[in-house]
DNA sequence: TCAAGTTGTCTATGTTAATAGACAACTTGA
DNA sequence: TCAAGTTGTCTATTAACATAGACAACTTGA
């Protein structure tokens, strides 16, 4: 770093790589546009050369752009549209959007509720819980990671379940619950850490989107309560206001 | 850098400040709690020393946390409970809680509508928009930037009116508005970008949650449309489900 | 009072980030 | 065909990051 850097603690090729990227996101440069110059890259951000040229090396291994030699570097990718309702479920969002849900399990385990885990399911402290963890993919890009809680007593064995079915929807409808909804959805947005970073294949240091929601049956009482952690570079969340 | 680092952009005392950060916001470390002495922190960090008092450093200059010579290190801190729904009034939500709502213009201007805007809005692209960059603050807190586009023709003069009005609610008021509601809105996140940066007084490479909103009025005929960047460290959205 | 544990400060050294300049290899349009 | 503009690769130098070790200054509880 140097200079124009005010000792940010993020190397200036980053800022350049996100710039860009931002650029590519909110569609000042279109899916198969070609980029400006490196030379003008590196004028407008006031910058060396060698330095755009690794910024854009970044977004290259991440599929985002292509360079061609003595022509110029073209652009890639958009994003998924993804909203925020009372019925959420994520195979028919990614469906809608004409590419192909995955589910997959990365592990599960039982572990006593915690206060607030308790609170969120209507359970006393320290009931058993079954803790899913799963990643989610819209073709073979991943678009989140969530951990999911549900009662052990009502859903023994869900981890298992989830493993084949590959759905949330479709665990539920193996306990017999054919209908639920979102009861309560907070989002907010966090820098992702090194393990969710791996599995999202999204480089250190990136966001993501953090949604803590909990999914009730038809009369209210509570399923289960997840943690999902976004790609925010992958989706943009729709909010319906009624 | 070194070792462990895989090339991500990011320092490691940046690295382990966020990591210190996102303990606080999440709870893991309470307000007024005592953190983990620096050579424990090194040791889950696997860092040496010298990078967690650098990361200590800058938390300490943002006031999340206060060195104690010989005793230890102290958390400072919160975060504003923001609900998202169809009456959003940044006043109220943040009167709710108890601190004093603020404005701030930063700029207001003239341009034609892009095609995006004029859509939103239900209008003729080209049709001449008053752009208002306004800052909001909860007590001293920057909470969000906030760039809003009306239509010229029916807002005259609107950037003056809100810098005397300091509240979007005041300023349609002015305009005969006694109500108005959210139509849509569209929530992702980003890293913050230079200037923003520096009205947020946030550190670069935060991130940010970028909300793009649509207001009416009783009829459903649109009135505003904006684009809000809010630092994420320092709220929570919570998502009202209907 | 004192020992153990804490933050504060100093020196030293190797690694990575960023700049600078030059030129090769290639594409495009006149 | 050729000139202008592009990406690719090399060498060299300076600033920032990170590690290592030592010790001072201070707080706390036994």
């Amino acid at each position: 770093m140097s200079m124009q850097d005010a000792a940010s603690g993020v190397a200036l090729w980053r800022q350049v790589a996100d710039g860009i990227e931002r650029g590519i996101a909110d569609g000042r440069f279109a899916a198969g546009e070609r980029l400006p110059g490196e030379t003008e890259i590196a004028e407008t951000y006031r910058v060396n050369r060698h330095t755009v040229r690794r910024a854009l090396a970044t977004l290259a291994e991440r599929g985002l752009v292509r360079a061609e030699r003595g022509s110029g570097t073209y652009v890639e990718a958009p994003r998924l549209a993804y909203p925020l309702r009372s019925r959420t479920r994520f195979s028919e969002i990614v469906g809608a959007g004409g590419r192909e849900p995955r589910g997959q399990l990365i592990g599960a385990s039982e572990e006593p509720a915690t206060r607030e885990l308790a609170r969120q399911l209507g359970l006393k402290a320290g009931t058993p819980l079954v803790r899913i963890e799963a990643l989610r993919l819209a073709d073979r890009t991943p678009i989140c990671i969530g951990t999911t809680w549900l009662a052990a007593e009502r859903f023994p064995d869900a981890g298992r379940v989830y493993e084949r079915a590959r759905s949330t929807t479709k665990l539920l409808a193996h306990y017999g619950v054919r209908d639920y909804r979102r009861a309560s959805t907070r989002v907010t947005a966090a820098i992702v850490d090194a393990t969710d970073a791996i599995r999202l294949d999204l480089a250190l240091g990136r966001p993501v989107l953090v949604v803590d929601s909990t999914d009730v049956d038809a009369d209210g009482a509570p399923l289960l309560t997840t943690r999902a952690r976004f790609a925010a570079e992958r989706v943009e969340f729709l909010v319906e206001n009624g």
